[in-house]
RNA sequence: GGGCGGGUAGCUCAGCUGGAUAGAGUGUCGGCCUCCGAAGCCGAAGGUCGCGGGUUCGAAUCCCGCCUCGCCCA
């Protein structure tokens, strides 16, 4: 917000140099402000002049002096102002400035760092979306927390957010899960059976057999249809997984079924109106998409000659019917294995008459799972992964959470089971949470000793001038920003390097002064700033879905 | 063969989308509890930003080529 200010003044100072025929207006918005690397620097900067400089064909350094006069008129907000480098124009914002802000963090409390700048757009973030074939793995873990993640941040900022889950329950592989579980239902029955060749491994397909003997008996032994065990089977996993979910504080809004698209006729549809657009041909069988029209390099088969669907078919009628329930931003998280189905689902929907740029995609890399130092290789259909479940009860949701959001979705992230569970004590998160806990120890510490906690307009704040507090309140004034910037890049790594940051300064901060001491209005002050960075910290936490201990 | 993503300290990763002296965590080594919580703090060591060109006042960041790892498509 102070870094806003600041911006509104240099384009004040701009528009003013433009009126005095300093320069011209052609540089507009195209200079910035940024805080700099160092902190000689100042606290913010501005390119302002290295950018006119290039447009007038002037020395940078010529420039900059006119830009410099301007802003040190405006005293209620600058303290100084410096021309470095080749002609950076660096300003250092009044103390006073810094210090009010913990009236500003006050009165907002929980809602410090929020905003509205979402406008109450209807945004759906589609994630997780696994077929109910087993128990969600570390990749779909990884996928649902990112999911999540990005949810709060754009609810946080005042989107009107709508979690979906898709799934097809139709497929080859959930007919093979059926198969799987008849044999392991005939095998405990002491029946012959022939175990399907790439059927389901794992250890929850006895749960799911012996769930069956329990609700049907021996009634099933000689039926041959499948699909009472996969329909079972189906249930009986999707209870599982909807479990985990919630367990790590995740709740979807709705569950689609891709099989209703086919019964609603929302496929056929699709197919119905591009070839009404002449964007579908038939050839050597197959029924073919004329990508090629639409700038791909080549067509794509959405039926197959078979009779049956592509992929893509189902996915640009899905994302028609997002369309069509009226969202304004559609948010996909998918891994990336899924990548070629992009631009198909893109181009599909554009040729339907819907905005494509509508659509964000998310494409995280998958996990590499760390165990004696040793990467742990995974599939599904044998039984040596490790589910969610069993990461949870190893590290906790706290570190689940933690973990996955950390890294940006564009790296792979490692996974050290060893680390996360031997030296949980030494989990970042904690680092982060013992923040929050070490605010509110010492505001009960006040209390015990009967040590008032003054409201902070009521304090000096003023006395809040040592490096490490000036250097506190800037961090705690830039969250807002922060966190406006993260929800609009989708981008929760970000918020939790963010709490990192300010988690050290703050514990650095405590181990060299003394918040409670026997200056009494200097502890009131001190008193103000660990109650706004109990707020921060607890806001941020809350924001990425971690829990704010105020003991640990 | 083509597409996408990665390559930055021993290891795991940031680097605010072109800025000033490239940073954190972890690991290693050395210090700090009579004192609001040591799940913490302070210090030291550690770099050819994969390689080679190019663009400009300025490149880890943008462009081209190559190497390498992962995923996908035929």
């Amino acid at each position: 917000m102070i870094r806003a200010r600041f911006k509104k003044i240099v384009d004040d100072c701009f528009v003013a140099g433009v009126h005095a025929g300093q320069w011209s207006a052609a540089a507009a918005d195209k200079y910035t402000v940024e805080v700099p690397k160092h902190e000689h620097q100042g606290d913010f900067s501005t390119n302002i002049a290295l950018v006119l400089a290039g447009i007038e064909k002037k020395n940078p350094r010529q420039i900059a002096p006119l830009v410099a006069d301007r802003l040190a008129q405006q005293e209620e907000l600058i303290d100084r102002v410096e021309i470095a480098g080749p002609g950076f124009v660096n300003v250092v914002i009044k103390e006073s400035v810094w210090q009010q802000l913990l009236i500003e963090i006050e009165r907002h409390h929980q809602s410090f760092g929020l905003s509205e700048v979402g406008g109450h757009r209807r945004v759906m973030v589609e994630f997780v979306s696994a077929n109910p074939t087993g128990p969600l793995s570390i990749g779909h873990g990884r996928q649902a927390i990112l999911g999540d993640g990005i949810a709060r941040l754009l609810e946080a900022t005042g989107h009107d957010v709508y979690r979906e889950y898709y799934y097809n329950d139709a497929g080859r592989q959930m007919r093979v899960l059926g198969e799987s579980a008849r044999a392991r239902y005939l095998e405990l029955l002491g029946k012959e059976h022939e175990f399907p060749e790439d059927g389901y491994q794992g250890e929850y397909i006895y749960d799911i057999a012996r769930k069956l003997i329990g609700s049907r008996g021996q009634s099933l032994i000689d039926c041959d249809s499948v699909e009472p065990f996969q329909k079972a089977a189906e249930k009986a996993i999707f209870e599982d997984i909807s479990a985990t979910l919630a367990r790590m504080g995740i709740i979807f809004d709705n569950y689609y079924n891709e099989q209703s698209l086919y019964e609603e006729g929302h496929v056929d549809s699709v197919v119905k109106e591009l070839t009404d657009r002449g964007l579908v041909y038939e050839k050597d069988g197959a029924t073919w998409f004329k990508t090629t029209e639409l700038g791909q390099e080549k067509d794509r088969v959405i039926i197959k000659s078979s009779g049956e669907p592509t992929y893509r078919l189902p996915d640009i009628a899905y994302h028609r019917e997002k369309f069509k329930r009226d969202f304004d931003w559609l948010i996909d998280i998918f891994g990336s294995d899924h990548i070629a189905t992009v631009p198909d689902v893109k181009a599909g929907v554009e040729a339907l008459g819907y905005d494509a740029s509508k659509i964000t995609v998310i494409l995280h890399q998958f996990v590499t799972l760390m165990r004696d130092g040793k990467q742990v290789k995974m599939s599904t259909r044998k039984a040596n992964f490790i589910t969610v479940d069993e990461l949870l009860d190893e590290v906790g949701v706290d570190a689940a959470r933690f973990f996955f959001m950390m890294r940006k979705p564009d790296s792979q992230l490692e996974f050290d089971l060893d680390l996360a569970t031997q030296e949980s004590q030494e989990n970042p998160v904690y680092y982060v949470q013992y923040g929050h806990a070490r605010a509110c120890s010492i505001l009960r510490q006040a209390a015990d000793r009967g040590v008032e906690v003054a409201a902070a307009a009521e304090a000096d704040l003023s006395l809040l001038a040592e490096p490490e507090e000036i250097g506190l309140l800037k961090q705690m004034g830039s969250f807002p920003a922060l966190i406006e910037t993260c929800a609009l890049e989708l981008e929760p790594y970000r918020v939790i390097f963010y709490l990192m940051e300010l988690a050290g300064q703050f514990h650095s901060y405590y181990n060299k002064h003394k918040v409670i001491s026997d200056d009494a209005a200097l502890s009131r002050s001190r008193l103000c700033l660990v109650t706004g960075l109990r707020t921060v910290f607890g806001n941020g936490l809350e924001i990425l879905g971690l829990s704010a201990p105020e003991q640990m």
